[in-house]
RNA sequence: GCGCCUGUAGCUCAGUUGGAUAGAGCACCCGCCUUCUAAGCGGACGGUCACUGGUUCGAAUCCAGUCAGGCGCGCCA
């Protein structure tokens, strides 16, 4: 049980006994120390519907009150009940989670199973830094779902088939130099898919061609899908060495192509049970009003009123669309591996299309906890959206590659000792940490302009920070001229610095869960922030080594534990940290 | 036209779902390396939470309206 869960438990206890009738209450961390370490608002609440004196309600609450041992509490403002935990309450539970390899985290998810689908990027295009959002924070999701005991199944559902392969097609036939292709595959694709794109801006003839040899391909054949195979396996090959830099795996890569046998059967089906019905040659899914025109994403308010708004599964011309391939992802998810949620790391511009997509699927009879986890856009510098066709984005490649390069300058300067290998395997380490950091320490809705300067920081409020307070732990133990065994040391707290810190290692398994309930790692973020923060100012003013022998063994217990819940922390928002910087 | 997202310190952003005197980093200013790594620590400065009303013990947060930016709305994904 965490503190808080502690806490509450006996506060409803109070109040039951205080109030004659069960009732529970919520507990949060003080927002801020001179309150306390935890607070709750339930005598307010409680007396607003009672109409009492809600500083009379809480006192009667805290008479009530069995705190012994575990902390004391009092009244403030207009009726807060404040917790201050003592300092030996804290040292218990610290001592208690070095011997827990799960560090208090609860295992929530269990004999649950989640499939995270993202990242899915087109292949044949690069990756730009627009698809570094869907990418990073779908892999923090997955390591901390896995983390809560979830069963996760992360699936790269690539965009391997659709109507740029004719436009792909047609650049192989006209372009394609094949000896480029084979010593550099990826700039030589970016090369051919710039030229069919500015030829058929010139040309409207170009893009007729690239339709038909896009039918062809559809139809079966044998040449174009024979260039198709060949530009899925070089395209893969280099997003797998991205995926590697990034310290991104994926269970399954079940691409759009996966599922193409299953849709023209999806599609009559769907006729056949009258979810969808012809019109203008497509066939579409209407609205079967069975919600408020408000809340139906079948409806859209026009300039004239109120009109269908379908999602088509068929085109006029016999093809097929994503909503038609998801449909028949979402049932493949559940027929095969028994999903109880899927989670879509997907940019908020396309939240209509997953309004209509979970709407039909529950229609269809497919059930299970789908959630769209949206994500702003990067803009570019004039705020508007960074296109994906022009081809003139910022490849993700490039800022790996300049974050790793500033990461290396700082490390010549800062700690020349460093040299070769090593220090090249710390750049890689601290660069790609800025870059992951940076993105996962913000709040996921929020949109922002790309700047090299606010994704390469190395100060701050930084990976580097966080990895650095891990290695000046490390520093400590190197000096220790004998080993060190945690599980058996006591815990003592005097100074103000050792009690913050054991109060932020407490609350790692409280804020863990949370950031499940709305998909925000960056909840996750702040806390390693405060951690390390905490960190610091211990560092600063408690001595270790030099500290009498029972100091001594208590801080170090403190240090490898804040070692472990540090290095927990990042390793789930998926950065690495390294023992020397 | 309708819908969704956003508007918080000079800049970049948090803000635990309605709580107490709104917080970080960057930048600028003042201190701290003969002691476990100064990528650090301590302090100062900085606010009409876009605007106007409303709801209540209490609003950056909820409701209504206004302004500004981004995105979406039938055969792309």
């Amino acid at each position: 049980m965490t503190l808080l869960q502690e806490l509450e438990s006996r506060l409803a206890a109070a109040l039951t006994a205080t109030l004659g009738e069960s009732t529970t209450a919520a507990v949060t961390a003080a927002a801020d120390l001179r309150f306390g370490d935890y607070q709750s608002n339930a005598a307010m609440v409680l007396a607003k519907a009672r109409k009492t004196n809600p500083r009379a309600l809480a006192q009667e609450i805290i008479d009530h009150l069995a705190l012994d041992g575990l902390a004391t509490a009092d009244i403030a403002g207009p009726g807060f009940i404040n917790f201050r935990i003592l300092p030996t309450a804290y040292a218990a539970r610290t001592a208690a989670l070095i011997r827990d390899e799960r560090l208090g985290v609860p295992a929530t998810g269990t004999g649950k199973t989640v499939v995270i689908d993202f990242s899915a990027p087109n292949v044949a295009k690069p990756m730009h830094v627009g698809h570094i959002r869907s990418t990073i924070i779908g892999d923090s999701l997955s390591r901390i779902a896995r983390f809560l005991g979830f069963t996760v199944i992360a699936d790269n559902h690539i965009g391997d088939w659709g109507t740029q392969f004719g436009m792909i097609i047609y650049s192989w036939n006209h372009f394609l130099d094949e000896a480029a292709l084979a010593t550099d595959p990826i700039p030589e694709l970016v090369r051919v898919y710039r030229l069919v794109n500015a030829a058929a801006k010139e040309d409207p003839s170009v893009l007729e061609t690239c339709k038909a040899e896009l039918v062809k391909l559809q139809a079966g054949d044998a040449t174009n899908l024979a260039i198709w195979k060949q530009c899925i396996e070089v395209s893969q090959n280099g997003l797998q060495k991205i995926y590697d830099r990034l310290d991104v795996k994926f269970d399954h890569w079940l691409g759009e192509s996966y599922y193409n046998d299953r849709l023209a059967g999806l599609v009559d089906e769907f006729l056949e049970r009258g979810i969808a019905r012809e019109s203008s040659g497509a066939i579409c899914i209407f609205s079967d009003h069975s919600k408020p025109l408000e809340e139906d994403p079948f409806m859209v308010h026009k300039e004239q009123g109120w009109t269908d708004n379908p999602a088509i599964i068929r085109k006029a011309d016999g093809g097929f669309l994503y909503a038609t391939t998801d449909l028949a992802t979402i049932q493949f998810r559940i027929d095969e591996w028994k999903a109880d949620h899927i989670w879509y790391v997907v940019g908020v511009p396309q939240q209509l299309h997953f309004r209509q997509l979970f709407d039909a699927a529950a229609r269809w009879g497919k059930t299970g906890d789908f959630k769209h986890i949206g994500f702003g856009s990067i803009l570019g510098d004039d705020r508007k959206l960074m296109k994906t066709r022009s081809g003139d984005n910022v490849g993700l490649i490039e800022v790996l590659e300049e974050a790793v390069e500033r990461a290396a300058k700082v490390i010549a300067d800062k700690n020349p000792d460093l040299q070769g290998e090593e220090a090249a395997a710390i750049a890689e380490i601290v660069g790609i940490g800025a870059v992951k950091f940076a993105e996962l320490s913000q709040n996921r809705l929020t949109d922002y302009v790309f700047s090299w300067d606010r994704m390469l920081a190395l100060q701050g409020d930084t990976a580097p920070y966080l990895q650095y307070s891990h290695v000046r732990i490390r520093s400590i133990f190197r000096k220790l001229d004998a080993p060190f065994d945690a599980t058996t040391a006591e815990i003592h707290l005097n100074e103000e610095a050792e009690i913050h810190l054991a109060r932020l290692l407490v609350r790692f398994g409280e804020v863990l869960p949370t950031i499940l309930e709305d998909f925000r790692p960056n909840l996750l973020a702040n806390f390693v922030l405060e951690l390390a923060r905490a960190f610091h100012s211990f560092f600063e003013a408690c001595p270790v080594l030099k500290a009498d022998e029972s100091t001594r063994s208590s801080r170090l217990a403190l240090c490898e534990l804040t070692s472990r819940t540090l290095k927990q922390g990042l390793y789930l928002l998926g950065i690495k940290v390294p023992d020397r910087m």
